[in-house]
DNA sequence: ATGCATGAGTG
DNA sequence: ACTCATGCATA
């Protein structure tokens, strides 16, 4: 696992992480940057108040406040180690913890940025945690162990949705966060993309509204 | 780092 | 058909 994490600089405006999951013909410097906001969220808990009876399935405690320090002492822990995000996610799946298998760079990168939901961060950071402690524990041990891994294939392309149409489909989604699937065959023919794009652009437009980051009072 | 997409689970 | 967790492909 020793890839290398290049020390990265970071620009402000845009830049590129590549994990290379396979030589590539152009390479990139890893960097990383995040804003980080400053958020001011009182979520206060702890009513150790008494409930009568406790039937409770998920009594999932933890403030986002604490879910940020994590991210950001996870990242930090991880760089160190030079270790990507992706190979933190293949690296997931040695744990052997049941039911937890591996996770691509996307959702690592992610949590690193809190761009995830608050119960999908909550459930992540256990398995991370645990993740970080056998990595820094392997690393003090300093037991050398090579590790070869081969590339992929490419495969699916994506589909790009134009600039003037992506204005007006926030346009509608400003009036009209859910639409009708009639409606969404009418704005799909308006702006002339396939139903099926606009259905799922509307979709991931409401997920996104659920990301941590944008969705707590901040 | 992020956009578009899939699939499981739910109603 | 939607939500949610997640990922491939790409900027």
């Amino acid at each position: 696992m020793g890839v290398s994490e290049p020390p990265g600089m970071n620009a402000p405006a845009h830049h590129h992480q590549h994990q290379h999951p396979h030589p590539h013909p152009h390479h990139h410097l890893q960097t990383m940057g995040q804003l980080h906001q400053a958020m001011a969220n009182m979520a206060h808990p702890h009513s150790l108040s008494a409930h009568g009876g406790m039937a409770c399935v998920s009594d999932v405690e933890s403030d986002p406040r604490e879910l940020e320090a994590f991210a950001e002492r996870f990242k930090q822990r991880r760089i160190k180690l030079g270790v990507t995000q992706a190979d933190v996610g293949s690296a997931l799946a040695n744990l052997k913890i049941p039911g937890v298998g591996s996770l691509s760079q996307s959702t690592i990168c992610r949590f690193e940025s809190l761009t995830l939901s608050h119960n999908n961060m909550i459930a992540l950071k256990p398995v991370l945690q645990a993740w970080l402690e056998e990595a820094e524990a392997a690393h003090r041990e300093k037991s050398s162990k090579p590790d070869p891994f081969s590339g992929g294939e490419r495969k699916r392309k994506r589909t790009s949705i134009a600039a003037p149409e992506k204005r007006s489909l926030e346009a509608y989604f400003a009036i009209q966060p859910r639409p009708s699937s009639e409606k969404i065959a009418a704005i799909a023919e308006k702006l002339d993309l396939k139903k099926n794009v606009v259905r799922v652009w509307f979709c991931n437009q409401r997920q996104k509204q659920k990301r941590m980051k944008y969705s707590a009072v901040h």
